[in-house]
DNA sequence: CTCCAGGCGCCTT
DNA sequence: AAGGCGCATGGA
C-alpha cells in the first residue's frame, strides 16, 4: 500500500510496491505505446519519455530530466491504489478467485483522457498489434519528439486535440487507421472546440460522463466505458467487448445455447462484481486472452 | 484463400 | 427496442 521512494537529484527512482505486476498491467491491452527492451518497459507518461523495470519488491523509473516530484509517474500507475481492498470487493465465487489468481498484481493505469479516448476510438475491430500500429504512427507523424536517454530510439508525445483538429481526413487514413479516421477528426475538433471537457468528466456522475462520450462520433458504449474505466477513474465501469462476452458466456452463462443481450450482460455485471465491477472486467479480460481454457 | 479483430452508425423489423 | 450489416486494414 504505502511505498518508500528513494530518489536521486539525478532522474532515477524506485518505488516500493506489493502485488504489482508490471508486464502484465503494461501489457494487458488498456494502453498501447509500452514497448518491452529486454527487462525494461519503455514509453511515455505525461509527455515525459520514461522507462520502468520491475523486481520482486520494486519498480524502478528512469527518466530524462532530473525529478523530484514523481506524481505524475506514480498516478498514472496507481501506486497508492490498495489492491487488496478492491480485490475484497470481487465477488466471492470460484470463477473470479480463479482470474484473480491467473493474473496476481494486474492493476489498472490512470491514463491521461485525451490519448485514452482517441486511442480506443481507433480500436474497433482492430487486434491490439494493429492498435499500437496505428497508434504509434500517429505519433510519430504528428506527435512532438521527446528528449530520450543515449542510444534508445526517438519517442514522441501523443498529439493533442488541437493538433488533430487541424488534419485532414487523408493525414488520418494514412495513418492506417481506415474507417476510424473521421470519427477521430471530427472528435478531435470537438475536444479541441471545449464541446466536451475531458478533465471535468470525473466529476460527473458515471451515466452523466458516459452520455457525454456517446455523444462522440465513434464513441459507443463500449469505448465510453474504456476512457470512464481507464482514465475517468470509474471503477464501475465494466466494457464489454468480444473477450468478456466470452468470458461471461463461458463462465457464467455455460448453459446458454444462445448470446446473451448485452444488455442483459451489463445488467449482470454490474450486479454481480460490484463497486469494482471495472477491476474485476480486466482481470476477465487479460485472463480469457493470455490464459484460455483448454477446452470448450 | 477465408475468417476475424478490445465496435460503431445506420438501417431495417 | 432489438437485430443485421458495412466499414478499412491486416494478422492468423
Amino acid at each position: 500500500m504505502s511505498h518508500v521512494r528513494h530518489c536521486n537529484p539525478a532522474s532515477f527512482a524506485s518505488f516500493e510496491v506489493q502485488d504489482y505486476d508490471l508486464e502484465a498491467t503494461l501489457n494487458s491491452g488498456q494502453a498501447f505505446r509500452w514497448q518491452q527492451q529486454g527487462r525494461a518497459w519503455v514509453g511515455v507518461v505525461a509527455n515525459r519519455w520514461v522507462r520502468l523495470q520491475a523486481d520482486h519488491r520494486s519498480i524502478h523509473a528512469e527518466a530524462v530530466e532530473p525529478a523530484l516530484d514523481w506524481h505524475w509517474l506514480t498516478y498514472y500507475l496507481q501506486l497508492d491504489l490498495p489492491l487488496e481492498e478492491v480485490l475484497r470487493t470481487f465477488p466471492q465465487e470460484e470463477q473470479m478467485r480463479t482470474a484473480v489468481r491467473a493474473c496476481h498484481g494486474l492493476r489498472l493505469l490512470r491514463q491521461e483522457p485525451w490519448e485514452c479516448l482517441a486511442s480506443f476510438i481507433l480500436s474497433s475491430t482492430k487486434q491490439i498489434v494493429q492498435i499500437r500500429q496505428i497508434v504509434s504512427l500517429l505519433c510519430e507523424r504528428f506527435g512532438d519528439p521527446l528528449r530520450v536517454l543515449p542510444g534508445h530510439p526517438p519517442a514522441f508525445s501523443f498529439p493533442s486535440s488541437t493538433r488533430l483538429a487541424t488534419l485532414r481526413e487523408s493525414d488520418l487514413r494514412d495513418c492506417r487507421m481506415g474507417f476510424r479516421a473521421p470519427y477521430l477528426l471530427e472528435t478531435s475538433k470537438r475536444v479541441a472546440d471545449g464541446q466536451v471537457d475531458l478533465a471535468q468528466l470525473h466529476l460527473l456522475p458515471i451515466e452523466s460522463a458516459r452520455r457525454a462520450l456517446m455523444d462522440l462520433p465513434g464513441v459507443g458504449r463500449k469505448i465510453a466505458d474504456c476512457v470512464l474505466l481507464f482514465a475517468c477513474g470509474f471503477q464501475a465501469a465494466f466494457p464489454v467487448d468480444i473477450w468478456v462476452t466470452k468470458a461471461l458466456h463461458r463462465l457464467y452463462f455455460p448453459r446458454q445455447q444462445q448470446s446473451v443481450s448485452l444488455k442483459h450482460l451489463h445488467r449482470f455485471a454490474v450486479n454481480h462484481f460490484g463497486p469494482n465491477a471495472g477491476y474485476a472486467q480486466q482481470y476477465l479480460f487479460h485472463y480469457m486472452r493470455t490464459k484460455p481454457l483448454p477446452s470448450t
